[in-house]
DNA sequence: CCTGCTATTGCAAGTAGTTACAATAATGAA
DNA sequence: TTCATTATTGTAACTACTTGCAATAGCAGG
């Protein structure tokens, strides 16, 4: 299931373990953002063993290594969900309704960026917030 | 020094205090991103009755009413700054050099987010992150 | 298969940030 | 000025997240 993630890790001098498996397939099932803490309570049901450090440490790694990203959404908490189609979010204020903004859109800012700064971006999961149309009219 | 945030907390029917007031202070002094444990311990030799706890509460709360910024720049921690001109960051994964850039630069982006989605977004100071010129040659 | 190297984990203690609740104090009105 | 209202604070307990260290276990090589 995810021989190329294990296959690029080897590549890195890195290893797959049960525990990185684990979180990956959690992440892969929920089809979206998790928290930490929704993340291991599903860990205790597979691997008991496995402590909240070690999630912690499970998830920099995989944010890190460009398997997982990671979101901060508001409410000062990061979320994770599996990497694989690039998009960012726009967040209402009041209400935290969510809107799913394709990276293509961003494309064209990181070229100014890269052009005026010489800085190439790679930020592929930005949160954007502001106020929904229905609470605007509020 | 800080009449026009007092007037307008007083509209908003919110009070204006000696906690917030010597971090609005702490943050205009500083002039750059400071993190609530460097906030604190300016608070502490200036106001030692005065806990951690009101100093997160307090930059919360200042953030949410436009009155500071606040930012994630990578490690995780939050770090803030005084509001005043509208600003973004690049900032390199691999070395942490920053790069400021103006908001007008992302004026437009905003623009097509509106009139995609309807969603007006407020957002005036995001991190971007990637690799500076110098460590692409690496 | 074994074996050795060392990346990774569990553990436990530490730091960072949040929250319920009762006491305090900023403000507006008398 | 004085008083009443209630937003805000300090306290203390709690949750979230991090880290140093010794034990464990991937996995490359023989
Ligand atoms: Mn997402
Ligand atoms: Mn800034
Ligand atoms: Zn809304
Ligand atoms: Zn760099």
């Amino acid at each position: 299931m995810f021989d190329q993630i294990i296959e690029t890790l080897h590549q890195r001098g890195f290893r797959m373990t049960p525990q990185r498996l684990l979180v990956l397939q959690i992440l892969q099932d929920a089809g979206r953002h998790l928290t930490p803490q929704e993340i291991f309570g599903q860990t205790q049901r597979i691997l008991p063993a496995m402590t909240e450090a070690t999630v912690y440490r499970t998830l920099s790694f995989l944010t890190e290594q460009g398997f997982i990203l990671a979101a901060h959404i508001g409410n000062g908490q990061l979320v994770y969900e599996i990497a694989g189609h690039n998009h960012h979010h726009l967040i209402c204020r009041a209400c935290g309704a969510t809107q799913q903004i394709d990276h293509q859109f961003l494309e064209s800012l990181y070229q100014q960026f890269r052009s005026k700064t010489g800085y190439q971006i790679d930020s592929l999961h930005v949160t954007f917030f502001g106020l929904c149309p229905d609470c605007q009219k509020n």
